[in-house]
DNA sequence: TTTT
DNA sequence: TTTT
């Protein structure tokens, strides 16, 4: 206890959020999100490493996250670290490490592409009536791990 | 590019850290470390989480691991999330997730076990001048991924 | 919009909080936190600075404070940075920036000071289901700026 | 000791830099940083407050402020708080608090002014061959709080 | 495998 | 004094 799981990223998603609705009534939305390094490899070489973060929203964060963030946008996420463990295909036990996100906030101005624009305006609209537009915050909740 | 890829952790070490001394000369200390949750579940019963994160330290940060910090002590982490592939026994990919740490910080004031006292002075030698006692920083270097 | 204002620090304290009762039934807590920093002047001396952040929380958050948080504690705080302004006796302007927290995390297992394991039991049970015991967060509410 | 003093700001730069060369050769910028907030009042009416951030950056990050960095600009900044004192013009004793910013990393993808796109490339070049195009890190070095 |  |  008096522990600390904090995840800070800046990157943009690699595909548009995958969205399901739970039974229970909870939305869940994932996405990929990309931050790069740059490093130089034992050959003096520029390296460029890309890594790929699987972020998890759930709830209210969910139902923001399918209408306003989209494929190749900077997003801010804040979150926490959290390794879960399945079944693959072949009944062994495989582990993900996932970033389940309580804050996403849309970077860059947003504009860049069709409706996002309007998008904004919208999430303004949405959102904690508390919180900035483009910033959307997990309300803090149960946390039922339902997978 | 643009990227911020950060990850802050308070907890306990469950483990004395491993520490490996490459051919190259480089070393590298790794150990568990667990931060906790707690959650009510659907019935509305308190539960608790832990999570274990793969920390590792390389080089002259993997060399002060390796001297003060020890199992069950409380630290602070910092360091970015980095997750890679290898193959396993059955020649299949599997992926693990790691804390890079950058910076590591003893709390709790020491001196809850043998020696650690000690330790701590000597830390305050050994480490970068223009550091905090207990802190201990990575130098910035060539990240070369050598696994 | 579309912005990020974040502090994080480890400390202790170096005084008791002081807390009041406002008449809207809200209550404040303050307390001065020291973080320390070492570095080598030009003659190459080293010097150590302590850093003391004014920290403010308020209601829920407040009254945790109140009970539970106490001088020369280690605790992480989480919150953001403001500086608001005032009239000095002399009716000049003036400017202090404060430490507005989120979440404080008592550190170091406590157990230093009288009373304190109690007050760590009590904590757990006074706090938020969902949270740690010993990590206490602020409710997201409005936010006046009643100063 | 044992401590942490981090600060993650994500603003706009509300005037251009300020670049002093100092006789000792080391190189301060300093500029304005817009955070912003939305909260209700008691009266429910939703209201914006924008915090204005000192940001102070030195020798390397400071020369890579100068050239690339401007007005308007969305940035990510990582340091942390400082609180310093100065003597006003009526010799009364005045704080003010900084951010001595660590990292630097250009936001929102560039090119939405004169020359911002070629800026980055030689950024790009000008920059620790370790980090990130258009991240910029301050070298750990003597810290000597000139002031 | 930690901690309280 | 920024941004949307």
């Amino acid at each position: 206890m008096s522990s600390v799981n904090k995840v800070i990223l800046i990157g943009h998603l690699g595909t548009d959020p995958e969205v399901r609705h739970l039974e229970g009534g909870s939305t869940v939305a994932q996405f990929r999100l990309a931050t790069n390094e740059f490093y130089k490899d034992k050959q003096g070489n520029r390296v460029e490493r890309t890594e790929w973060h699987n972020v998890v929203a759930w709830r209210g964060l969910a139902e923001t996250v399918e209408k306003y963030i989209k494929k190749g946008q900077q997003v801010y996420v804040e979150g926490k670290i959290r390794t879960r463990q399945y079944q693959d295909k072949d009944q062994q036990t495989r582990y993900v490490t996932e970033i389940v996100a309580d804050e996403i906030t849309m970077l860059g101005g947003g504009g860049r592409s069709h409706g996002e624009q309007q998008g904004n305006q919208a999430a303004s609209q949405a959102n904690n009536a508390t919180a900035e537009p483009n910033t959307f915050r997990q309300e803090p909740e149960l946390n039922e791990l339902p997978f």
